[in-house]
DNA sequence: AAGCCGTGGGG
DNA sequence: TCCCCAAGGCT
């Protein structure tokens, strides 16, 4: 686009206007409370914002500050996180606020320099904070700022170093400078971000809506690229239950704090799916993960299902019914035991936003 | 630096 | 039902 400085201001003004009008309320635009922020920020790498939502109120009023996390044992706050995804996430946010308290006398660093050090924040996370929390100027470009400053400019989408720079160049020559009494930085950030997310979709932007239409090149003709296909693939578990005096078990497998995926969560125990061809299912689901959509079977014990399982019964674990909503299941597990009404489904209550917190 | 790490909702 | 995601970071 590279637009003459005018037509750049008039292009902020546009934007600013825009998102004055139509930015959803969201939690996390409620508060100035950094932590919050980040908080926010970490939960919506490559989530969507319904997804982080219900987590993020259970988050903060269980965590409600650094301190509160730090001190939190790593299964607590992972318990917290599961069904969100990405649970190394978890781990290096609450890493993150243990460093914090440890070193930094408890306050987040108020620099898009100092905040990339930490674990989890990335490029574009200190950029979102600083922004938005310390009014830093300093360009966000995440996924939706790339598709929307590629189709602005016209340019192919390529996931070239050179093509990565040209839009950090673009997002950077944008952005407004840090002016006292409103946080311009930080509004036009999210502005971007919010204009990707509602109106310049990847499927089927919605063009005429648009408030920067003006300066668009392409005007919705922007292609982007085609995904690799989803597979499918049949997984069985088993539900095993047992009575101890008035409390009623469950029977989860604890995976292994060493692997790649979902360490040390809880899951149901599996099963060869040559084991249960005789049987039919006490619950099907359908739970997609990447790439993959896993058509779910849950089968509840007996003798020979025990005998298929691939581990050794003590391998196991026996875990309270009572208990399952504050251990680290995996978003699976949860998801069935949801089904099965073996735990409650979470109320959802919104935490009321601090006082604004503004320096 | 390319590949890995999860999910529930919506079309 | 089947497919497509969405505000990245780390190794």
């Amino acid at each position: 686009m590279d637009l003459p400085s005018e037509q750049a201001a008039d292009f902020r003004r546009t934007l600013a206007r825009w998102y004055k009008q139509h930015a959803r309320s969201l939690p996390w635009r409620e508060t100035r409370d950094p932590y919050r922020i980040w908080d926010s920020e970490v939960m919506l790498q490559q989530t969507r914002v319904n997804a982080v939502l219900e987590h993020y109120a259970r988050f903060l009023r269980k965590f409600p500050t650094i301190v509160s996390l730090a001190l939190a044992p790593e299964a607590d706050v992972l318990a917290v996180w599961s069904g969100l995804g990405y649970y190394r996430r978890a781990r290096m946010l609450h890493k993150a606020a243990q460093f914090i308290t440890a070193e930094l006398d408890g306050v987040l660093p108020s620099t898009s320099a100092e905040l990339r050090k930490l674990p989890g924040i990335g490029e574009y996370t200190s950029a979102a904070i600083a922004s938005i929390a310390f009014g830093e100027s300093i360009a966000v470009v995440d996924g939706n700022v790339e598709r929307v400053l590629l189709r602005l400019t016209g340019r192919p989408e390529q996931t070239t170093s050179e093509s990565k720079r040209f839009v950090a160049d673009q997002a950077a020559a944008l952005v407004p400078q840090r002016r006292s009494g409103t946080n311009a930085p930080g509004d036009h950030n999210q502005a971007r971000m919010e204009l990707g997310a509602t109106i310049c979709m990847p499927k089927g932007p919605l063009c005429l809506q648009c408030p920067v239409y003006d300066f668009c090149r392409t005007r919705g003709e922007h292609k982007t690229e085609a995904r690799e296909k989803m597979r499918s693939r049949r997984v069985a578990y088993l539900l095993h239950q047992r009575k101890r005096g008035s409390v009623i078990e469950v029977m989860l497998h604890h995976r292994p704090a060493d692997a790649s995926l979902m360490p040390g969560m809880y899951e149901l125990p599996e099963l060869p799916m040559d084991g249960v061809e005789a049987y039919t299912p006490t619950l099907r689901v359908r739970h997609s993960i990447t790439n993959t959509n896993y058509y779910v079977e849950v089968f509840t014990a007996d003798k020979t299902l025990l005998r298929a399982l691939p581990l050794s019964i003590r391998e196991y674990e026996w875990c309270r019914l009572g208990q399952l909503a504050d251990l680290p299941l995996t978003g699976l597990a949860r998801k069935v035991l949801r089904r099965l009404h073996l735990i409650a489904s979470p109320g959802v209550r919104m935490p009321q936003p601090e006082t604004m917190m503004r320096q």
